[in-house]
DNA sequence: TAGATTGTTAATCGATTAACAATC
DNA sequence: TAGATTGTTAATCGATTAACAATC
């Protein structure tokens, strides 16, 4: 039987709400963050280049590019646009709040450092200890833990971070929570749950030094 | 046709060589340090509550411990024995030395926390600034960093941390390797890329924070 | 145009989930 | 033993790779 009506492949309608993966995400945020490093001008820069630079394969990272939507067609991408679209496509841009509790530790690092990450200004940092909260100088507000929900309220802020490990890190949590934060990055090894409208992040740095340590390890035996 | 040699598909060989993921190591992991965190006793625990400790579900973490030969069979895991077997089994017994390199940021924290982490020893930290060395106090032995690849040599340190940006990190790393580092922990945002025998692992906050940032971004529109 | 490069689809590969036999 | 729980296999799902048409 010869088929009359037969429509090729490309003139199908198109499956375009396909969904960005967690690990594509992952590539193309690193990506966004090593192009906006450099002012790269008009320069272009082809995908084996790009894919490179975050260790992928180049089929891979034009997949992800095509998929957010920023593709290039015909002789590589011009990678100062590409930086800009990929942090609009990627919802980067703009800047949200954060406060960070714990300043005995990273903390302490983090409150000078607090415009250093693209897309987080650290506004206003807590501690539970009094005498800490009085020796510690700073350029943004301190306050005790127990003001977190308040504060966190009255600055509209978003993200927290949870820099120290304390006794009770669930009741830092939900004091963050309380104060209306939609995203947590815990420092800490210790694991925490949050509800599923809450974006959680853990980065403690004990599971990147195991996860290098048993690697080594493996391979010597 | 009656089959008369059917094999029940239990006695057949065992492809017991089946490698355990990346993902699966990392939950592994995960669990282990949870479980190492207190003294469990003779208590038992099922593979539900496990699961929820890190993240996953109750058949894919029995999976897990059983491709690592972690079993239990029966009514639940003991909670210690696990613990302690999961770190010979992923390798995480036996301490490594540690360097790092950078003592202005996160490396001045690490300074004060060389034997917090479990598997690891800092026993030696490095900076560019002659100055900073001098003003820094440090259980450990400070050093320029030109002094990186013979230090690490003489110590015997296979773990280089590279914990703030400078000018130029791969020499940084370059010396690391040098000197015998079979792992590279970075700290920074900038993309480095090792030897295939080198085992690399970056931690940098920046791709943490823009992470959550892009997922709650996402969710308002 | 020819050559190089991208974008899309299909094929492959690998990880997770589901079903159920084995164990305590 | 019965009930609860684990361990193994097969099925499903999703991500990566390969092939090639489309583009510059």
């Amino acid at each position: 039987m010869v088929v009359d009506f037969y429509i090729p492949l490309y003139d199908r309608p198109r499956m375009s709400s396909e969904k960005l993966s967690e690990a594509s995400r992952q590539r193309m945020i690193r990506l966004s963050i090593i192009l906006q490093e450099r002012d790269w001008g008009p320069e272009r820069i082809v995908s084996a280049e790009l894919a490179e630079l975050v260790g992928t394969t180049p089929e891979s990272l034009r997949k992800d590019l095509s998929l957010l939507g920023c593709s290039a067609s015909g002789r590589g991408y011009r990678a100062g646009e590409l930086a800009d679209l990929l942090s609009e496509k990627l919802n980067l841009k703009g800047e949200l709040k954060a406060g960070v509790c714990g300043l005995d530790s990273w903390g302490a690092v983090l409150l000078h450092k607090t415009d250093s990450f693209p897309g987080v200004r650290i506004v206003a940092a807590f501690d539970g200890s009094q005498n800490r909260l009085e020796r510690t100088e700073s350029k943004v507000p301190l306050y005790p833990s127990y003001e977190i929900s308040e504060i966190f309220q009255r600055m509209g802020i978003e993200i927290g971070i949870i820099a120290s490990s304390t006794t009770d890190p669930e009741r830092i949590q939900s004091r963050m929570l309380k104060g209306g934060a939609r995203g947590i990055i815990n420092l800490t090894s210790c694991p925490l749950t949050v509800p599923e409208s809450v974006f959680y992040h853990q980065a403690d740095l004990t599971a990147g030094f195991l996860s290098v340590i048993s690697r080594i390890n493996g391979v010597k035996q």
